[in-house]
DNA sequence: AATCATTTAAAACAACTGTTTGATACCTAC
DNA sequence: GTAGGTATCAAACAGTTGTTTTAAATGATT
């Protein structure tokens, strides 16, 4: 398995093989996709994925990594970092962020199908994936509620918090066959799901400050 | 395909095929499960499943309604729609009731999983779904964000709001995985889920107060 | 008891899967 | 130019899949 120039020329049999097995993989699943489909699209011999990757496991993994590379290239969270900010800003911007990474379908939909998928339904990859997207995001947002409760809520609750949060966002991709079919306006152009982002993140902060009162004025 | 006894003796042949097969559609998916391994583990010749049900297509869609019938004999949300009650009770009834169907490991989990499953990765049978299990229940949760809401809301702001509250339970469905690795206390015993519906319920129901001032006060 | 449709059984079929093989083309370095 | 590693290819392999076939067993009806 040669290691060569995997951010070389794209044009490589072994890039057109990465790119290729993102988009496959994404639309059928694992086992659904077949090697053979994956290297007629990609315009390569069968026996090219076992030469290049050991295995359609082994392209799996390489796929899924690359996949999470090139998402990371477009959309970044950097701006909900800003501590400087005020947090409730913060919010805004990681739901924003959160959200239109989910949905857009233009040029990271694929990826973002194939990272979901391997979520609902998890292979040996999945580990890889926790520790390289999922902990930081989190660890990122329980620092804004964290603020927004001014460091009144124990643990538990902030982690309640951070799912309440992201579950209302992956809503949007989990049950996407259901929100196509029974909200279509929701997500219908760039505006809706801007408006589905200001939601969530109203929803939110309405739900974090009342929680906020009710720590602190009972006592 | 003979239509007979579904509900008859559980003991025959067909009977069994049906509930091994919700089972093993659940364990592995559609294309994972094998009529083999079903028919096995049923005791039953593989030319059954052909027999009885033309195809693996027809088990499956078969095995499908029947896990429908079946998670609708252990959890109903009858209470929940109950509109003598206060909203607010009825709503903390609903989460309760859902979270916990969604959770419940025991005798429904596979079902479940089953149902969660079709809808990541819709098949055709999926239109059968939403008709009968996910429109009732949207309804119901509509009615009761109605009712917090005082009629005030727009359409789409209740819709909105509907989603954000199944946003929050489905997370625990359909990213179990990343749950189990990262919070697990939220799901450690009955104890914790009652808590964690707690949450979600107080939460929602924070935030929704919080819409309602905001929709009534600016005029 | 004989006849009939229904049900079960074992075996084979045909198609598709990931993978390997062995031969051929390519291309660099001497 | 040629030797030697790299890359590509068509073809075949071995295993699994859903499905069909053919035949035997079953059980009710006459």
């Amino acid at each position: 398995m040669p290691e060569a120039h995997l951010t070389a020329n794209p044009e490589l049999p072994i890039n057109r093989l990465l790119q290729i097995a993102v988009e496959v993989f994404a639309e059928h699943g694992f086992r659904d996709a077949t090697v053979r489909d994956i290297c007629a699209r990609a315009n390569v011999n069968v026996a090219a994925v076992n030469y290049y990757f050991r295995s359609k496991e082994g392209l799996y993994i390489e796929a899924l990594t690359f996949a999470f590379a090139e998402i990371n290239k477009h959309h970044s969270y950097e701006a909900a970092q800003d501590s400087s900010l005020p947090p409730e800003q913060r919010l805004h911007l990681f739901i924003n962020y959160f959200l239109n990474k989910l949905l857009d379908d233009s040029h990271l939909g694929v990826q973002g199908k194939l990272i979901s998928r391997e979520i609902a339904e998890p292979t040996k990859a999945l580990d890889i994936i926790i520790a390289k997207a999922v902990i930081p995001q989190c660890t990122v947002l329980e620092d804004i509620i964290g603020r927004l409760l001014g460091g009144r809520a124990d643990k538990i609750t902030l982690q309640r918090c951070v799912m309440s949060i992201l579950g209302q966002c992956l809503m949007f991709k989990h049950s996407r066959s259901i929100i196509d079919r029974l909200f279509p306006e929701a997500i219908a152009d760039q505006a809706a799901i801007q408006a589905s982002a200001q939601h969530i993140a109203v929803f939110s902060l309405a739900a974090i400050k009342q929680l906020n009162l009710a720590t602190e004025s009972p006592l």
